[in-house]
DNA sequence: GCCAACGTTGGC
DNA sequence: GCCAACGTTGGC
């Protein structure tokens, strides 16, 4: 296999479904991601995301929307099973052995930000502003560019501004 | 809970 | 292949 440099990714998830502390708490330390049932994400998890990527880990749809942590890719893209299960939330129809439509990852737990970065302070944050999750946020999956993944990582290690 | 953005569906 | 209707996401 083509060594290739690793991708960075950030990976969504509401914490009321499932957080980064279930992954943490994950015995096998994977968690399948699945449950994404939208094309542009699907091509991602299916071509482009590799085993040995990392991703951010973000928690949306909360009071404060925020990145939390790092996870590494353990496993590339492989057909999303809970599709093609009908008593699941996420059947889909559609789906056959033959073709399986929607993919899914396996992630594992790294580590957690030294704070948490919110939307907020990324949307103030000019060198991000080019950022999937500032323009198109609702994208389960979407990729980050290297320089804006060391940017948010230095981000994490700064200490808040003092509010007024 | 509201609503804007955006993706999907289906009639024509 | 267009586009209106509808559904979902997710910030606020």
């Amino acid at each position: 296999m083509a060594e290739r440099e690793r991708r960075y990714w950030l990976f969504k998830s509401e914490p009321g479904c499932f957080s980064f502390s279930d992954l943490k708490s994950r015995p096998a330390m994977t968690e399948s991601w699945d449950g994404v049932r939208n094309y542009q994400a699907r091509n991602l998890l299916r071509d482009e995301i590799q085993p040995g990527d990392r991703g951010f880990f973000y928690h949306s749809n909360i009071p404060e929307p925020a990145i939390v942590g790092v996870v590494e890719v353990v496993r590339e893209g492989y057909p999303d099973w809970t599709a093609r299960d009908p008593e699941g939330e996420h059947f889909d129809p559609k789906c056959s052995a033959d073709n399986p439509i929607w993919y899914m990852v396996d992630v594992r737990y790294l580590s957690p930000l030294e704070r948490p970065v919110t939307l907020n302070e990324i949307k103030k944050q000019p060198v991000l502003a080019g950022m999937e999750l500032v323009k198109r946020s609702r994208l389960s999956v979407q990729p980050v560019r290297p320089e804006e993944w060391e940017t948010l990582l230095a981000l994490s290690r700064t200490t808040l501004p003092e509010r007024a």
